[in-house]
DNA sequence: ATTCTGACGTGGG
DNA sequence: CCCCACGCCAGAA
C-alpha cells in the first residue's frame, strides 16, 4: 500500500499540534504513533527537529516531567526558559503541576 | 555486516 | 518516590 509517513513526521505532526503553555510525554506521542514502548524514537526524532522549527521540542519532556533533552538545545537553559516563556514553572528542570500541565495527544487527537 | 548508544517507558523489588 | 533490568528500533562508527 502507499508508503505510510516516515516516523519523523508522524512524531512532528503531534509536536506540531501541543498548544500554548502546554507538555506531553515522549511516550504520549509514541502511543499515539501506536509505536508504544518505542518512546525512544520519539524523543530520537526529536533530535532532527532542529530541521523542523514548527517542532516545540522544548514543550516534550520525559513521563516524569523532567527536562532531560534540555542539554540538546542551544544553551543549557534555553529549553527552562521557552517553557517559562509559556507561564510553565520549572525548578531544577522539574516541571512544576506537571499532570496539570499534562496534554495527552491521544485524546485530543483521538 | 556488527556493535553501541540513546531527548523513554514499564515492571519488579 | 527510588533503584535495577529489559525492551524498543533508528542511526552512527
Amino acid at each position: 500500500m502507499v508508503a505510510e509517513k516516515g516516523f519523523f513526521e508522524k512524531v512532528y505532526e503531534i509536536a506540531r499540534h501541543i498548544p500554548y503553555g502546554r507538555i506531553t510525554s515522549y511516550g504520549a506521542i509514541a502511543k499515539c504513533l501506536g509505536t508504544a514502548g518505542s518512546a525512544r524514537m520519539v524523543g530520537w526524532a526529536m533530535n532532527s527537529s532542529g530541521k523542523f522549527p514548527d517542532v516545540p521540542a522544548h514543550r516534550v519532556v520525559n513521563r516524569k516531567g523532567l527536562l532531560t533533552g534540555k542539554h540538546h538545545f542551544d544553551g543549557t537553559n534555553l529549553m527552562q526558559q521557552l517553557l517559562e516563556s509559556e507561564g510553565i514553572e520549572v525548578i531544577g528542570n522539574q516541571i512544576q503541576e506537571f499532570e496539570k500541565l499534562f496534554w495527552n495527544p491521544i485524546k485530543e487527537l483521538s
